[in-house]
DNA sequence: GATGAATGAGGGTTCATTCAT
DNA sequence: GATGAATGAACCCTCATTCAT
């Protein structure tokens, strides 16, 4: 039984807990319809899948780049938080660049249309792409510059480059079967790990 | 005053004429609208600057595709072309390989926002796709035979996937100053290079 | 008197203070937003601005006149008040009502879009219309019978449309420098106290 | 039967016809929906009430301002050519300034919501408030000043913020029959009127 | 054949107002 | 009483595509 004090504590969480609610319908029906429709799908789409109204989308999400962002949140963090663990264990620090690289990689190939977006030059998914980098990045140039100081890769390549590559790579991997983006992704790392022409590149 | 026959076939013949100059001022106008604008321009756009009607763009070109193929249909030819004779002169068979792929990568870079379509997974683009693979695919899949065949170049590769991984690490070369798709080309090209040292691939 | 009532009256009168408070607070804010953003601004910027929540806003001015009128209550107090007073004190009744009209022009010309919205035939802002007019139609029409029995005024002018018509004179002030309304409005005072047509009119 | 150019000059004109004809019932459409909701009205209501598409009206009239310019740009000319007529015709020069304002007043009184549309501040109504002082302020300036030289108006009143003056008093007619324009703006150009008697003004 | 007017689906965004907590 | 989340009507605008002239 709540104190008088508790109880408001309940009720201001209570409400909370009524928008966090909706807030995570939302996501869920926005990841559904991102499945679906790509990022790229009408934002009355997702309002009416998670059956909500608009205005209630553009509460918690101003922005398209926003609900992308948030509904990615949790596998962006995991990708980044997982780095330093893969480069303790791995045989080798291009070994655990390379483990990392498949985790983006799968994230990037199971979101429909995530790829294109990252790519989107509109400023439409700009807060996306700013925090794909922010938080991306500097993991992935840990571990670029160690596989590179342990004279596994090549040196002088940008993990910004690398991500971005890597992300190209993955667009539309749905149009068609013959295209795997991890063969691609394959052969450019094999190229990463090559000592820089060995002698005979002429 | 012409007679009704000579009216009729002069008329008809002029028309052609007629139809022959527009169709080359659609062309000329797409070609500039494209780099203005990308390949995804408003139609009336390119009517508007090749001062036709919409109606006569659409007549001879149906589709957007149809515009943008022939449009760079030129390009396509001379890439297709140009294969045979890199295979004939080039160092190796890999060599030419890579310089094919260096007209390709010009051909892709140039065109604002060329690889950006070749991937769009709509249908709005679903005939140039077509012709692009159509015709550029053999030569992709000789030259890469031919590597295979010297031993430069790692055998289960398919031209397809390659073409697209190259055209993909095309994308979105404007928007950003650090990517230059050409260095993540070349590292994709050293890891389909097959060691020279048979046994140290590993 | 009620003992257990005292209790439930104190509670009444603690909360009674809070929402006097709130009142205020709602006031002030409204006040800050009509001047930054005009009295058509959005009802939540004002809540926003007073840290309450919207149904507050809602309960303690049920329509936006309500609020407008309250936020300008104080002024259109004194507007009235001073009628009397400058009757009294004033060269002539003439002067008396030039003076009032000057009180009267200031405050319409210092509420950014007030005068605007005195205007408004939407009923939105209905219960300020009336307030406005109840409270100094009187006093304008006290100034004009005076000014008439005078024999300074021109007979037959009602207060309605000469305070409509000094409102209607100071819309938009803001939107062009050459525009003056106390200009017009002298001009309009004069054609007032002129005599009808002296002579030669008709 | 029409010789070849004939038909071409029938064809081409026939076709302008119909789009002539088309502007004409969205000009007659938009009449009636500006008399029925005012100058604000919605764009939609417009279109429907015509019976034509969206886009159609926005063809013809990109801005609202267009549309509303269009629909009295008859009255505008026919208010501005009254004036040389008005001064050559009239008994003064205030006359003709006088008459030459009744019909302006007459034009603003007759559309519901116009002289509201003249002082939006916002940029929706831009070239609207352009080409209604392009044209017509020269007119007024000229009768004017026609007035003031020969002694009848006082000097230094600009014909901006007569006009302005004129056009804000005109706002809001329908919404109370109390008021009527006309005899505030008798007022005004009273006062503008200089004294017969010199020295009778101080 | 050429023209370009017309269509209207499609998508974005804002805000007054209600009502569950 | 206070809160502010939710609602959704109402607008605006763009463009691909069709079709009468």
């Amino acid at each position: 039984m709540p104190t008088a004090g508790q109880a408001k504590g309940a009720s201001a969480r209570s409400k909370r807990a009524d928008a966090v609610r909706n807030q995570q319908t939302l996501l869920d029906a926005a990841a559904e319809v991102f499945v679906a429709s790509g990022v790229d799908a009408p934002i009355r789409e997702i309002a009416a899948r998670a059956g909500v109204g608009l205005g209630t989308l553009y509460r918690h999400f101003p922005t398209r780049a926003d609900l992308v962002t948030a509904v990615y949140r949790h596998q962006i963090e995991a990708c980044a938080e997982a780095g330093p663990g893969l480069l303790a264990g791995a045989a080798s620090p291009f070994d655990a660049l390379r483990q990392w690289i498949d985790l983006f990689v799968d994230f990037l190939v199971t979101k429909h249309g995530l790829a294109d977006a990252l790519q989107s030059d509109t400023d439409r998914f700009a807060s996306l792409h700013t925090h794909f980098l922010d938080r991306l990045m500097p993991v992935c140039g840990q571990l670029l510059d160690a596989a590179v100081d342990a004279g596994e890769a090549r040196a002088g390549i940008q993990p910004y480059e690398l991500m971005r590559g890597i992300g190209n790579l993955c667009i539309g991997r749905d149009s068609d079967p013959r295209y795997d983006p991890r063969r691609m992704i394959a052969l450019l790392l094999e190229g990463l790990r090559r000592p820089h022409s060995p002698g005979g590149d002429g």
